[in-house]
DNA sequence: CTGAAAGCGCTAACAC
DNA sequence: GTGTTAGCGCTTTCAG
């Protein structure tokens, strides 16, 4: 059936052969004068080496300068260190700070972490998962808000474990979320204009067909038809300052309102940005709220008066839930709700009188 | 020597032994009827298959729900499809920007990108370059003006290719560099200061211990001492938001100057916070520019005059340079040396006359 | 155009 | 406390 061929040429001398490592696990026990078993187990401390024992292969590691191939480890024990980070725009200042932080207790952990970017693409999400199942990561936060139908369970059917941040319906071992109350932000937020006197209060939106936008949106008309108010007028954006900018010019161009709630910060810059070009004073002539609370709102001028999301702690919920599932600690997934907190800042005042 | 033992359990039903794969390219060439070798050769396009084959494999793969395992694909070709991409911090605009151009073109090529972030310290920089030797990763764009003596030694000695973001010594084929003359940005800065009619122009500096700070410091003395300046006054900060509005502070505690220079945007905007803490108008009181032209510089109240680097271009030359090494296109790195320009917006005015 | 099987570097079960 | 070795899932050489 099969021809018999003599074994391939192996390590003959200290150079690599089909462009193999420079030295590897058995370099290092032949130097050391023990098995691989040891070296493997001084490396990992996964069972009791003697002392002596241990320092020779410490030693020998250092002078050969080994260092352990982590693609052999991950095939040998059948996981990846690396974790996944799916977010949505990176370029918003909201996702570094929620990187940072996960990223922070996955080194603590001594997990990888491989940050990918949708652009608020559905489609792309999916891709993402994708490439991370061929790295077998053992868990995966998806921090964006826009998905595919089919996700979850495309993850779940991988058994990786999975961090949503949105609601992915019901729970497993696998599955954890964190939710964040965006109806009581806006809430906030609109009470606050109210509380001040305003009545004319406009809303930018993100991308109607994001379910973080259609949330805060869904909020904001809720929040005003509850308050009685008829002149309520909503134009939908992308969540960029770009987007700011030319949703606000077109809340500008007739009948201005006294006061614009944005979805989130970077549109609030955009259209601050808007304003002032219609010159407009802020917060005399209109007030700005925004939502997000990123770190360089209260650096706008005026500082931004935000919707807060405590984002500090983004990140790190995100990772322990995982973390909590990767190690099996919980038998079921967890649902972590997150309020928000009004900053109130310069950008809102009471409007005019006229 | 060592006793004899029956070959161990394998895999008989459709379970995991050992938690290994569900479904492998073993069971998809069984599905097939093909071998493991013609999977391989489908997925990889690495030999001419006959179509219907291919096809059957295809489907066989689609209907197992197959997945390739990356980590033993690496194993075996003894390099991965990870680059890694250090940054001094991701909380940094700069940063994002650069970072999400590089992976967009690493997409472009299959390639996954892990970013690591130092927050500006030097030892960090080492300690991820570690981790990603581990990895076996082919290429590293090290995006760091800080690093420890012996790094660009540590990774060429791994046969690593890298991109540099300041001068590495002597070139090779493993080694490229993207430098960016900050020397004629500062000039340029304070050119337009002087010709505005400034004489009392103030730097805030980044930490004095990193390289790209000591650029632009050094070129900040030399342009003032060129022009005959006495009147010139330097705090060192940390490159955030919060060390540009001490530093600022600082300044204006006493004999304010008439304009000040930041070494990057970030600290423009806590200089402007500050200005206007201290009842300073911007630009009639004082005058601010920035370094960096992060997208944000134009959003802020003034939009704010600074030194732009092309950052739309960083992340993808970046990526170049390290993919010709990688792909042997080059027989020697390249430095990439990358020029600024000055925007002028309108934190800059003439100063008030008295 | 296809298949068999060696081997990538490591882990962990088993033997001593 | 330490060593031997099967096997992780894949690529790729060699043989048809």
């Amino acid at each position: 059936m099969t021809g018999f061929r003599e074994p391939r040429t192996k390590r003959e001398t200290g150079f690599r052969v089909r462009g193999r490592e420079l030295v590897n696990i058995k370099n290092v026990a032949d130097r050391a004068g023990v098995s691989i078993a040891t070296v493997s187990h001084v490396l990992n401390q996964t069972r009791r080496v003697r002392p002596e024992t241990a320092a020779r292969v410490r030693t020998a590691i250092e002078e050969l300068g080994y260092s352990q191939n982590l693609a052999a480890r991950n095939l040998a024990t059948g996981r990846s260190n690396i974790l996944g980070l799916i977010v949505s725009d990176i370029q918003n200042p909201h996702f570094p700070e929620l990187t940072r932080n996960f990223q922070d207790q996955a080194l603590l952990h001594n997990m990888e972490v491989l940050v990918m970017n949708t652009g608020y693409d559905p489609q792309r999400t999916s891709d993402c998962v994708r490439r991370l199942i061929g790295l077998r990561v053992p868990g995966l936060a998806i921090m964006t808000t826009e998905y595919d139908t089919g996700l979850v369970e495309l993850v779940a059917r991988q058994n990786i474990r999975a961090v949503y941040y949105f609601n992915p319906g019901p729970l497993s071992p696998l599955i954890s979320c964190i939710l964040v109350n965006y109806g009581e932000g806006i809430r906030e937020a609109v009470n606050h204009l109210e509380e001040l006197g305003h009545r004319q209060i406009a809303f930018i939106g993100g991308a109607p067909h994001l379910q973080s936008a259609m949330y805060r949106r869904q909020a904001f008309i809720e929040q005003m038809q509850a308050r009685g108010e008829g002149a309520m007028r909503i134009v939908d954006a992308d969540f960029s300052a770009e987007g700011g900018y030319y949703g606000c010019s077109r809340l500008l161009s007739s009948a201005p309102p006294t006061a614009i709630v944005c979805a989130n910060d970077l549109m609030a810059f955009g259209a601050m940005h808007c304003c002032r070009d219609k010159g407009l004073r802020i917060p005399q002539d209109i007030s700005i709220v925004g939502f997000d609370n990123i770190s360089f709102s209260q650096y706008s001028h005026p500082p931004l008066t935000t919707v807060a999301i405590p984002r500090d702690k983004l990140g790190q919920l995100a990772f322990k839930a995982l973390w909590e599932m990767i190690n099996r600690q919980t038998s079921e997934g967890r649902v972590i709700q997150l309020g928000t907190r009004l900053l109130v800042r310069e950008s809102t005042a009471p409007p005019r009188k006229n």
